[in-house]
DNA sequence: CATCCACTGGAATACCGGGTTC
DNA sequence: GAACCCGGTATTCCAGTGGATG
């Protein structure tokens, strides 16, 4: 260890040459209180939930549109207008209730936030699990009867929900309305995809799907001016080459008009210039940055992968190397998997369940998966790595658990059978 | 057009955390 | 507090299906 320096956290909160602003505003979940290039779509729907401010239940709403095209900056933005707008109003009942359908994706989760968003400071909250549905159906009713306002329930992802579930949720929150008029349930769906509502059942949809709004990628040109917006607010502005924003908004352009990796992109080009103790962000250091993230990405979605799903990727990234990227057939690597399993004396998996997991990697986009038939030979699938094997064999091998796998080395046979 | 391999949808099972009943 | 109810999740089990080649 070095010199004791004079507190431990001291290099930590040094402030920056660069960041003189607030270094928040290039974090994910920062609500700005501008929003370049979305104030028609705020204002329209500002205007599609007025009604609540006078005691009206709004139109349910859908609203659609890519990641990162702003959808929910734009809805949490109106929701902070609302919440300012009934602050000092007596005369006027709202609560929002935000619920996250990408991490409680089930009916039961989306009951309790439901029933907790509308809780008094002094009750209890809900209990998580162990209550018959119908029970805890009744349970909200009840809140909302005797909260007697506007719920508006924002559900974020709803697509998630639907596809999982169906949406059997969505015909409970909505009938409420039909229920009761000791206060009413306005539902908010933020949507990523367009076809969704394929899924719903005709009368779900028609009563779900009273308003719609879609939120087109934005251009280059647009992104260009929410990442100058958001250096304003970091106060980072003087430090970024003109063209290194340029570039940085039109790699993000490229990818769907994503704002959100734009802005990922530019905090770690921030980063990555401190780190350098360089004074300017420049076009290099954006082009340095996207690698960054998507090195990141790759790395952060193998290191959580389940226990299985690690084996088999494991297995799969073996393969590559033996057979130098051509694509490996489900017998091949289910073979090797199990016998992975087994030197790890865990039990294997089902090919059912195998295929599963195959399909979630691909939807990962960490393999190429497809089926192929080989005619009198048989249907397989057949994957191929996305990445480089022996990049993805040194993260899947940080795992404590696979560490143990080290020594395994690829070879023209299989491991010598039992 | 039969055949082969395994894909695939769905029902069944096991287990978990937690409530409820007696 | 044991035994049972409840919904969720992960996995297995089963049987029906797909599709190009020989």
């Amino acid at each position: 260890m070095g010199a004791l320096s004079k507190n431990l956290f001291e290099k930590f909160t040094y402030s920056s040459s660069i960041v003189k602003g607030q270094r928040h505003a290039l974090e994910p979940g920062f609500v700005p209180d501008r929003l370049p290039h979305r104030e028609e779509e705020a204002e329209q729907l500002a205007e599609i939930l007025s009604p609540s401010l006078k005691n009206f239940k709004p139109s349910n709403i859908i609203i659609f549109g890519k990641p990162g095209v702003g959808k929910t900056s734009v809805v949490k933005f109106v929701e902070a207008e609302i919440s300012k707008a009934i602050q000092s109003r007596l005369d006027v009942k709202i609560k929002l209730i935000d619920v996250n359908c990408g991490i409680v994706d089930n009916p039961y989760g989306v009951l309790v936030a439901v029933g907790d968003g509308l809780l008094e400071s002094w009750e209890e909250k809900l209990p998580f699990t162990g209550w018959p549905l119908d029970k805890l159906y009744s349970t909200v009713l009840d809140k909302i009867k005797s909260f007697g306002g506007i719920a508006i329930i924002i559900l974020d992802e709803i697509d998630r929900l639907v596809k999982k579930n169906g949406d059997s949720v969505l015909y409970q929150l909505l009938r409420i309305n039909e229920v009761t008029n000791e206060g009413r349930v306005c539902i908010l769906g933020i949507s990523n995809d367009l076809r969704f509502t394929e899924y719903l059942d005709p009368r779900v949809k028609s009563r779900l799907i009273e308003e719609t709004m879609v939120f087109n990628p934005y251009n280059a040109s647009q992104i260009y001016d929410i990442l100058r917006d958001r250096s304003l607010y970091a106060g980072i502005a003087d430090s970024i080459d003109e063209s290194a924003m340029k570039t940085c908004a039109a790699l993000a352009a490229q990818e769907h008009g994503d704002a959100r990796r734009a802005i990922d992109m530019l905090r770690i080009a921030v980063e990555l210039t401190e780190k350098s103790n360089e004074l300017r962000i420049l076009d290099d250091t954006i082009y340095e940055a996207k690698k960054k993230l998507e090195r990141d990405v790759v790395v952060e979605t193998v290191s959580t992968l389940p226990l299985h799903s690690k084996l088999l990727l494991f297995s799969i990234s073996l393969i590559d190397e033996i057979k130098n990227g051509v694509s490996s057939t489900m017998g091949e690597f289910y073979d090797l998997y199990e016998k992975v399993a087994e030197r790890m004396s865990i039990g294997s998996l089902t090919q059912r369940r195998v295929a599963d997991i195959i399909g979630e990697l691909t939807n990962l986009g960490l393999i190429d998966s497809k089926v192929q038939s080989f005619g009198r030979y048989g249907r397989t699938t057949t994957v191929s790595l996305n990445y480089d094997s022996s990049k993805i064999k040194d993260i899947l091998l940080s795992d404590e658990l696979l560490s143990q796998l080290k020594d395994v080395k690829p070879m023209q046979k299989s491991l010598p059978d039992s």
